[in-house]
DNA sequence: GCTGGCATGGACGGTATATTCCAAAACGCG
DNA sequence: CGCGTTTTGGAATATACCGTCCATGCCAGC
């Protein structure tokens, strides 16, 4: 019996993850997300609530679609290291490629919010800690098959190597110098033994 | 001749410098400055100019008076290499003891205000830069020195220690915790040889 | 094709925000 | 003490912002 909808949700809510990854959540004005989604005011409170719970369904459609995929494909590599590599050269070819250099919306998020958004925290907080899982996986494999040294933790390599990603994910908002990160992530594979 | 300012402008600008600190950029508001600075609008406009100025200034003071010392007393450290563990030890027990998490005022306002203020962004490069220049000298001579593995290149490493802190300033805003973050900065002095 | 019900457009309200203005007050100096 | 200069308090302005409301529009089923 309803009208149906005139917009996809969907697409609008990619168009809001979209404009919070460019500027950043306080940044962005309801009036700028009316436009960039293409969507009524009304209809957008009514689908997505408030600007904070859109930032919040905006942020996990990030961590699902930009994020989870990257961590998913380290898995289907010919090798653990090569999996590893391939994450961090996809990290670098993003970055270097970004001209807007809006980085990582989970690690903007983290520095702009966590502090005052305790569930935006949360969420961040355990996309970084299946990232650091599966790193400590990818690393224990790489370890066993002898792509790298044995006898490190497994875990605090992978804590490490995550503080790189996070690092060079700061960096690419400074300058996305290819080069630089590229050099980056080879010395973090060799530090991996 | 003129009438004397009623406040300290220097212990103002330490308080507009704290508040970014502990908030950001836009969640700021001039009436919070006001307050926390204790000074009239009239004479914040006056003193520091409008609030982006203002901001500029603040960052300014939190990398001559929090980051700058802190770079510095690496050369006054016994060894290179103990330079380099008092760095990170020093970094470690700001992170876990600070439960506001504020993380760091540098990395915050790179990834919130780098990609649209290239002026903000100039000035973190700057101070990125020097800690890397200064990382780079302390490897150097701890390779000399025998306290670490020579051959490698002091720039490479130097490089991947510096996203290895940028990485552990964006996980203290997440979840500030000590052992973690001893373990990655022990992780970090190992990578290094 | 009528009707119930949801979606939509655009205006609206109230508040917050950044910045300016002005009159009054305070200080240093002659 | 008085004068000129500057600071100061607080009001004022203008805009921006978030969230809501209502009249209109549109769709599905009977």
């Amino acid at each position: 019996m309803p009208r149906s909808k005139a917009f996809d949700p969907d697409a609008a809510l990619r168009k809001a993850m979209q404009l919070f990854w460019r500027q950043g959540y306080e940044a962005t004005s309801v009036d700028d997300l009316v436009q960039a989604m293409g969507v009524n005011r009304a209809s957008l409170y009514a689908t997505f609530g408030d600007k904070r719970s859109l930032f919040r369904r905006a942020l996990a459609r990030y961590i699902a679609t930009v994020l989870a995929p990257r961590l998913e494909a380290t898995a289907d590599a010919g090798s653990p290291l090569a999996g590893l590599r391939g994450l961090l050269s996809e990290l670098v070819a993003f970055s270097a490629g970004d001209p807007q250099r809006r980085g990582c919306l989970a690690v903007n998020s983290a520095c702009e919010l966590a502090s005052r958004e305790p569930e935006i925290a949360a969420m961040i907080k355990t996309q970084a800690d299946a990232l650091e899982l599966q790193l400590a996986r990818l690393i224990a494999r790489a370890q066993a098959a002898g792509e790298i040294a044995a006898g490190r933790d497994p875990a605090a390599l992978a804590r490490m190597l995550a503080s790189i990603i996070d690092g060079m994910r700061v960096r690419a908002k400074l300058a996305p110098d290819r080069a630089q990160l590229e050099s980056i992530a080879a010395s973090a594979v060799a530090a991996l033994g």
